[in-house]
DNA sequence: CCCATATATGTAGGCACTTACATTATTAAT
DNA sequence: ATTAATAATGTAAGTGCCTACATATATGGG
């Protein structure tokens, strides 16, 4: 099964930059969530860097979770409550800040993490080995985003507005 | 201002592959959303690459529009509501086939196109700019593609889940 | 102690896409 | 001519994120 290519998307270039990256990163989710669905998992992929936070780090508050993965607090509230929903995490309040809220894993997460680990090796290991057929392109990934915290994409349109034609 | 960069998602290097895609997608549509709120313009991205589809080509229909953006034809149906709802465009039905939808630029959608071009010139330029600083990174996506068209993720993870450790 | 400010996380609604299913028109097969 | 298969597009619901705003708690200053 080989995915839809557009005419437009591929031919456009580097003038398509945000597109062709968003059709790329929509199409990993796709083929992961077949993956999963293929394994017969009911999984929600947002829920993999929240549990592999935990694994990694002990209980650990909202805040803590969004910073490690780069996302706001917000999607990670609402992911916790997904994960709650099915028992997969506990939520209580930090003792030393009655703001946070400490999620850990429960007995259920344990056992449905230590069940997914082959896959996500799997994955994981596949992850990298496509990176390197595509010659290492996270090492571009880091110097596009470099290169945005340099000098924002609003920055550079308008100093090319700027400019006589 | 710069951009939220949690420990993990770079650490991480491929292994994290589709959350870093999926981050960094999610950024440039920030920026790019900025950039049109920095105008004074109230325009939705994904009007974009249908308007350009159509601007280039002239009245489309959503099946043709979907397949050069590399979309489903239900975004570009939803996407169309939106665009008529603003008289942008005007949807009629194709006179070779009832099935079909011919889409078309209303006057104000022209006005719009013409007032935008500048801005839109401006965001391929610099979007070259900064695929140019990225050492080309279109170059590897096209790889990745390949790489994924050439075999799937999915029979990847397979492949791996099948090998002794 | 009291008030102002900062911080942590929740709620509501939106963005841009997707899949599953439905309806209608067209084409192909019998 | 009739039926079955295919194609085009619409509707409904879902995904995983975001921003704006809200509430509760903690911290700092007077």
């Amino acid at each position: 099964m080989t995915e839809r290519r557009g005419d437009y998307s591929r031919a456009a270039g580097a003038s398509a930059l945000g597109a062709r990256i968003r059709r790329l990163s929509e199409r990993l989710d796709r083929e992961t969530a077949q993956i999963y669905a293929a394994q017969g998992v009911r999984f929600e992929q947002r829920w993999f860097g929240i549990l592999n936070q935990i694994i990694m780090n002990g209980p650990m508050t909202v805040g803590e979770i969004a910073e490690a993965l780069s996302v706001t607090h917000v999607s990670v509230s609402q992911a916790r409550r997904a994960l709650e929903g099915e028992r997969l995490i506990h939520a209580m309040s930090d003792p030393a800040d009655a703001r946070r809220r400490l999620l850990s894993l429960t007995p259920q997460g344990d056992s449905l993490v230590a069940s997914l680990a082959p896959l996500w090796r799997a994955l994981s290991d596949s992850a990298e080995e496509l990176n390197a057929e595509a010659g290492d392109l996270v090492r571009l990934l880091d110097r596009l985003e470099d290169a945005l915290d340099v000098c924002p994409w609003s920055d550079r349109v308008t100093a090319h507005l700027a400019l006589p034609d």
